[in-house]
DNA sequence: ATAACGACTAACAGTATTGTTAATACAAAC
DNA sequence: GTTTGTATTAACAATACTGTTAGTCGTTAT
């Protein structure tokens, strides 16, 4: 049995191996195109490598799929993880906190969206995984989040609303705008630049669910 | 040449004719699959059909998809129509009727934001045909609705808000639900039915967006 | 009657796509 | 230096998918 291999003594640290290659290559066109859509030779040509080389490290195209769609679940999980722990503000400045570090990372990973969404729906044995990754969110995030919620409510300090119903008010006008992009984008909304462009849904979104909790006096 | 086929004279009315079923199947495999993952073979075996008739009346998976796809493209035009035609109320109680139409078009067409979504991203050449179907959006709605909300803002009515953002926020919150409820069924919410979900989805979206108007007194 | 035409099928053809295999090269271990 | 294991490729195999074709059957027009 050899401790290490050719590659680990002569590969360049700035440079790739050609499974790293392979699994980049990958991930772009999973992102774009989804399970049905990616070529394995696509990805192969994408990557500079014989489409026998795919094969020979990952197998199949299956296999080679789920260690991208894996590797986007812990990302989700760990942002999830991130956007709850700064629990010492107060709860509308939090709520803005979320808002934006939620919008921030979808700018960081535009596409991620979709490729979940549908990947999700057409792959439903998929789910449990989504599921499990998320259960912080409903077990623990919403119960608490909800009594928050209710003792603001209480108090007179916010409107009545339901944490679920709050999140996916989020949630939705976040992620749609990412969805839609390329549409959007076409239908060339003003003059003004992609990046003003999401500054101002930014701040829209974040209007939008402020107005909600805040109390009318 | 003949002035009827035999089919029109001995087909029932109660049934539908070969090619018709075949556009049917068409469209619930493409609606739920898109155009890379419905497979023609599919299609005709659910129209209980051989495939060979598939090609023999639309010839190709792409006149057929094509089909379908206007069709889909033509009812978003009319809804579009339809749900600008009734500018004789006020706007505050013009826009919550909006957001209720168009939540209860897509309780009609659940799966339609998906589709069109998905096709016009991965098919860009798509995307003049859906640009030129919502022309009448862009370039008469928004611009009308400005003017309005800039009235009632100037009078101190409303907050001031962009009639793209307003439209966008509505959209957003309403087809976000719809896009992603059968993830959102299998984190089985709550004890609710699905039809509870929705109503109160409903609800929820007219009273962020009312929100977003109302001034702050 | 028979020619023409629409509806229909089975069988085939062509290509795309995924995956395998036999063979080669080359460094490492002993 | 021979063996062993890794990296790599070209060529092949198997299947899936789209589309075509030749031919049958029944009805209609003349």
């Amino acid at each position: 049995m050899l401790a290490y291999t050719t590659k680990d003594i002569y590969m360049k640290d700035t440079d790739e191996t050609k499974e790293q290659l392979i699994l980049q290559a990958a991930e772009a066109e999973f992102m774009h195109k989804g399970f049905q859509g990616a070529k394995t030779a696509s990805i192969a040509k994408e990557a500079g490598v014989t489409h026998a080389m795919l094969h020979y490290y990952y197998r199949t195209k299956e296999n080679l799929f789920n260690k991208v769609f894996d590797s986007k679940m812990t990302l989700i999980a760990n942002i999830i993880i991130q956007s709850v722990t700064n629990s010492d503000v107060a709860l509308l400045e939090r709520v803005k906190l979320v808002i934006e570090s939620h919008f921030d990372f979808l700018v960081q990973n535009p596409d991620l969206p979709r490729f979940l969404i549908n990947e999700l729906i057409s792959q439903p044995d998929k789910k449990q995984i989504f599921e499990d990754k998320i259960r912080v969110i409903t077990s623990i995030v919403i119960p608490s989040l909800q009594k928050e919620l209710d003792d603001e409510a209480a108090k007179g300090a916010i409107e009545q609303i339901k944490a679920f119903d709050l999140i996916l008010n989020i949630v939705s006008l976040n992620i749609f705008v990412f969805i839609t992009f390329p549409i959007l984008k076409s239908l060339d909304f003003s003059p003004h630049t992609a990046d003003e462009f999401l500054e101002n849904r930014k701040r829209e979104n974040i209007e939008v669910i402020m107005r909600r909790l805040i109390k009318q006096k």
